[in-house]
DNA sequence: CCTGCTACTATAACGACGTTATCGAGAACA
DNA sequence: TGTTCTCGATAACGTCGTTATAGTAGCAGG
C-alpha cells in the first residue's frame, strides 16, 4: 500500500507485490478462481495473510491488479508485434497474439473481461488507480496498438472512409466473441477453432469493411505468418516459471 | 433434489426451486454475484438455508441452474421472434434481442458464458444434468434458433455456399463479443452503440459473407422493426414483478 | 548503548459464509 | 394409530475475508 519494496529495478521487480500478484496468476492458471483465497495466495507466497492487506487493501484490489496484469501481457504480446506495410495482417498478428494469451490463462482473461471485478463492488472506483478514461493505464497500453492499427487502416485506404475507433471496435468485438466462446467450449464442434471460425471471420469483417477478398485473404495468411515469427522467435519467454 | 415440488401446471411452477432460482435471479440484479449466499437466497426465498441442498445440492448447483435459466429465457425471448422470408433480418432481431437479455440482468449473461460456472470446480461434469453434447438442453433450445436461421440463410443462396454451423460461429461470436464488451463498459465512447458498432458491424459480417451490402442494410432496418414490433407487442412481460 | 519512530509481518481472533448433522412437521398409507 | 417418507428449520463445524494486536528489523539521534 505505501511503496513497491524495490529501490531500484524495473524489468522483473522482485517485491511483495510482485511475489503476490504472479503467485495469484498461477493460482488461477492451475486450480481456478475458486482457489483465490488470502491464506492460500498468501502461503503461496510464503507469507502471512497480512501482507496482501498492507500492500493491496484486500482480496478485491489484489485481483483488481491480477486482472491487470493480464492487460500488462497483452501489451507486451502487443509490442511484440511489428509495424508492417500491411495493417490487417497486423491485426490478424494481434488477434492471434490475443488469443494465444487468452489460452495461456483462460481464467485470467475472464477476470479481464468479466463484470464482477468491475463495478460489482461497492467502490465509488473515484480512486487513483483509475487514471484518465475509467480504464487502467495497462489496459490503454493494450487497446492503442488496435487502435493505431485501425487508424493505419483507415488512412491507408484500403477500406472505405469511416471512423478508426468504430474499425477498432468491430475487430475487438470479432476477437473478443470468438476467444470468449472458444474458452467456453462452445466451438467444441470445430476441430481447429482458429481456421474455421477466427481467420475466415477476419477476412469476411475485412472483406465488409470493405477490402477486397484477394487482399484480405493474403493479409490472414500474411498476418499468420507474422504470428508464427514472433511467437517463434520468443519462445516460452513469457513465461515465469 | 427429489422432485420439483408441484403437482401439475408447467407454465410457471411455484415449487420451491423455482423460489429459489427466482430469488437468485433477482439478487443477481440487484445487487450483483458477491451477493448470492446461501443464507441470503434462503431468506429473500422465505425458506431456511437446507432447502438450497435438498433441491439442488449446494449454491454451485443453484447457480448452474440459474445460468441454464437463463438460456431459457433466451430460448424464449428467440421463439418470439418470427421467421420471415428475410433470414437476416430475423438473426439481426435474434441479436437485440440476445443484447436485451444481457442487459436486463448482465451478471446473468456474465454467468451463462463465463468459465468460473463450468469446469472450475472440480466435477468429472459426467452427470445426468449435461446430456448430450455437453450443453444443458435449455442452450441447445436457444441455440437452434440461431441455427436453424443460418442454415435458412444459407439454403437461401443469397451468400455464398458455405456451412451452416460457420455461419452460425461467426454471427454468434460478433453478438456476444459486442455485448461482453458493451456490458463491460469498454463502448462508453459510442453514444449508441447499437446503431455504432452492432448493427454496422452485422452488416459488414453479412457483405462479407457475401451478401449485397444493400440488401443487407435492408436486412438490418428490418430486422430492427422486427425487434421493436416483438418487443413492443410484449411490453415486459418477461419480468416476473 | 538505548530510545523512539517507521515499515512491515506473524499470530490470533471475530464475524460471515458453505455445508452438514440432527430433529420436527406434515402427508401418505396400512 | 403407527410407520415411513419428504421436506424444511435449527444449530453446529470448518473455512473464508478481515482486523486487532503484538512483534521484528532498520534507522536517527542521544
Amino acid at each position: 500500500m505505501r511503496n513497491m519494496g524495490r529501490t531500484s529495478g524495473d524489468p522483473t521487480p522482485d517485491g511483495v507485490p510482485e511475489r503476490l500478484v504472479q503467485a495469484t496468476i498461477r493460482l488461477l492458471a492451475e486450480q481456478g478462481p475458486s482457489a483465490i483465497k488470502a491464506r492460500t495466495v498468501a502461503s503461496a507466497s510464503g507469507l502471512s495473510t497480512m501482507a496482501v492487506y498492507h500492500h493491496f487493501g484486500g482480496i478485491a484490489e489484489l485481483i483488481r491488479a491480477v486482472a491487470d496484469r493480464g492487460f500488462t501481457e497483452l501489451d507486451r504480446a502487443f509490442s511484440q508485434v511489428p509495424v508492417t506495410e500491411d495493417p490487417i495482417a497486423d491485426l490478424f498478428a494481434m488477434a492471434l497474439m490475443t488469443r494465444r494469451v487468452a489460452r495461456e490463462n483462460p481464467h485470467l482473461y475472464d477476470l479481464m473481461f468479466g463484470l464482477s471485478t468491475r463495478r460489482a463492488t461497492y467502490r465509488p472506483l473515484s480512486d487513483s488507480d483509475v487514471r484518465s478514461s475509467g480504464r487502467s493505464p495497462a489496459f490503454r497500453g493494450a487497446y492503442v496498438h488496435l487502435a493505431e492499427a485501425c487508424a493505419r487502416l483507415v488512412s491507408s485506404g484500403r477500406i472505405g472512409q469511416q471512423e478508426p475507433e468504430a474499425v477498432a471496435a468491430q475487430s475487438w468485438s470479432y476477437v473478443h466473441g470468438c476467444i470468449t466462446l472458444e474458452l467456453a467450449d462452445h466451438f467444441a464442434e470445430f476441430a481447429d477453432p482458429v481456421a474455421q471460425v477466427l481467420l475466415p471471420m477476419g477476412v469476411n469483417l475485412a472483406v465488409g469493411l470493405g477490402d477486397d477478398r484477394e487482399r484480405a485473404q493474403a493479409s490472414h495468411e500474411a498476418g499468420a505468418r507474422l504470428y508464427d515469427s514472433v511467437t517463434r522467435g520468443s519462445e516460452d519467454q513469457a513465461v515465469a516459471e
